[in-house]
DNA sequence: ATGAAAGCGCTAACAA
DNA sequence: TTGTTAGCGCTTTCAT
């Protein structure tokens, strides 16, 4: 009801949600009223504004953001959109929320339920479902798919397609894997495997060519039979992984194309009772935290996750604020030699 | 493109959201037919159906979640509400993500615009502004404000207030803060100084409680000098830790209520010239990834976050399933030893 | 200064 | 089988 006879204690609020209903009625006005008060809009006696305000506070009140959003145009939201909640995610996440704090914005990160039919295509599914009503812009992960003819501004970090036509932000994995190759190359290994990533994602293309790049800067040649599919994750690894380290004339070193397949291939090694690096050199790609406490600790190429995510906001802000943006931003990617490579076992 | 200057973007253009009424005015059939399509209602006529599912695949539509969640109860998506996406919050984040793929529920992590004057309540204002439409559900991260009475279900991870009504996962912090302390006893540490946490949160307090059990069952006196504030963070912690170890009769080790503080602490010591470990030893609490890279590596309690994190999903689909769920979960902490703890220095 | 009413995109009764 | 209608909670004209 409209008086509670302990005001200072949490009244006996209507049972679910308040809404701007329960205020006003609280009150003793319209919801228009009450609205007025929540945004500040001119035309309301003080003595009112008070009362509501008081009224606000008692019944803790606050403004339903999907309500409001889908009669306002602006939410002040940004959204960020993952596949999932991964160690690469998270780091950029970290980055993003950093860059962001005291900015004026929410943050939203969404990850939509991933299930076998919408593994493909999820960005454009979640892009639709919030934006123009729940987020001002996105800043989307790793998106597969081109993301042309969006409702709101996106940029798009480490995406598989080139530019799409949207703003992009990614580190230069041409040159990183070449610094991988190299690495192991100036080691002393002649037979270099590599465990590409997801053959759908540009990224995995790009860290290929900086593999093939270096063999032949090196004059190896280059063997197909050396290359395999791990599609970025540790379990698709386990498969070529074994085949390579079991084949005659076996690789003394791998360059994974990213920390994740090569945990997958340290693994396999272990069981096949290898030892890294003694009998095996690996390399993997993004620095992901857990390549530094691994055991051994990861040798790899580390991507400025945190920096690439400071950036994709910078940007994000920038468009949404109606100014220019980089269209393409590509940060270095640099080589951190930790434990899991050294010079061939001498066969 | 050319009219940036006016940052009103009303008139309804063209190129947009497409919604439910453009579906239907292409199909030529009610939005209420293309809601019943989209939906798998039945009672639609196959051709309709068809006529329609290929206007939607043709327009690229999607349902708004915004509107959809106003009208339905549901929504199938569940909330992660923090403070911002920090090594704590992210570590939680991977074992909710983890545990949550496949149950057919989406994720939403929300960190309102942190400032000052929100910097408390936040997760109030957060719940109230997305629970009982966007969210079915709530996992609240270090909550710092009793959660009672809340529209929607939810799980308090590591939270301020005992069990505040609300649903409770956390770790042993008594327990881990003892094993911490009685480590650096074991090196031969007497004079062990404990920068506190956020002095608002039930885990500070416990933490504190742990080193004191500590040191009374070694049977050293507590030293209420040796006690300064750190709040858990980094910075909060650097004036403490300099008038701790500048201190005649300085301590030798330091026991600091997170990580974030161990490092404030290791930070000014390198600043005052002293190695560590080999002149002061530091214990931190939490083991965010960081810890095991940083120099040195850190000696520190690990809390289970990725365990804790999917604990906490699993509670909440079952409260969502109208089933029961434990009303408070305790998971254990460990001592991982590392580097920046040794026996005290010959003074 | 205030409130009535329209409508954001959608779903669910109810009619036709 | 379809369309019409009535809101969900909120903001915003536009009257009063």
């Amino acid at each position: 009801m409209s008086t509670d006879a302990h005001p200072s204690r949490l009244p006996a609020r209507p049972v679910g949600r308040v809404t701007i209903t329960d205020v006003a009625r609280a009150a003793g006005v319209s919801v228009a009223t009450v609205s007025k008060v929540v945004n500040g809009r001119y035309g309301v006696a003080t003595a009112t504004a008070q009362r509501v305000l008081e009224v606000i506070a008692d019944l803790g009140y606050e403004t339903s953001l999907v309500a409001s959003s889908l009669r306002r145009g602006r939410t002040d939201v940004v959204g960020i959109l993952l596949a999932g909640f991964d160690p690469f995610a998270t780091e950029l996440l970290k980055g993003i929320s950093a860059e962001a704090v005291g900015k004026g914005y929410e943050l939203l990160a969404y990850s939509g339920a991933i299930s076998d039919d919408n593994a493909v295509g999820w960005e454009r599914r979640s892009l639709s479902r919030l934006g123009g009503t729940l987020i001002d812009g996105a800043i989307i992960l790793t998106p597969t798919v081109s993301l042309a003819g969006t409702s709101v501004p996106v940029i798009s970090v480490d995406p598989h397609t080139g530019s799409g036509g949207s703003h992009v932000v990614d580190s230069d994995n041409v040159e990183g894997a070449r610094a991988a190759t190299r690495h192991l190359i100036e080691l002393g290994h002649r037979r270099i495997a590599h465990i590409r990533g997801r053959t759908d994602l540009e990224s995995a293309h790009r860290r290929e060519q900086g593999y093939r790049l270096s063999l032949a800067e090196a004059g190896i040649p280059f063997d197909p039979d050396l290359v395999r599919d791990g599609g970025y994750r540790a379990a698709w690894t386990t498969e070529p992984a074994r085949e390579l380290l079991t084949m005659p004339d076996r690789p003394t070193a791998v360059f994974a194309a990213n920390d994740l397949s090569a945990f997958g291939v340290i693994e396999v090694a272990h069981e096949l009772g290898m030892r890294v690096p003694h009998d095996l050199s690996v390399v993997g790609f993004d620095d992901i935290p857990e390549a530094a406490s691994a055991s051994p600790r990861l040798t790899t190429i580390a991507q400025p996750l945190q920096a690439m995510g400071a950036r994709a906001v910078t940007m994000l802000f920038a468009l949404l604020d109606g100014q220019e943006a980089e269209t393409h931003v590509r940060l270095p990617a640099r080589l951190v030699v930790r434990k899991s490579t050294s010079p061939p076992p001498v066969l």
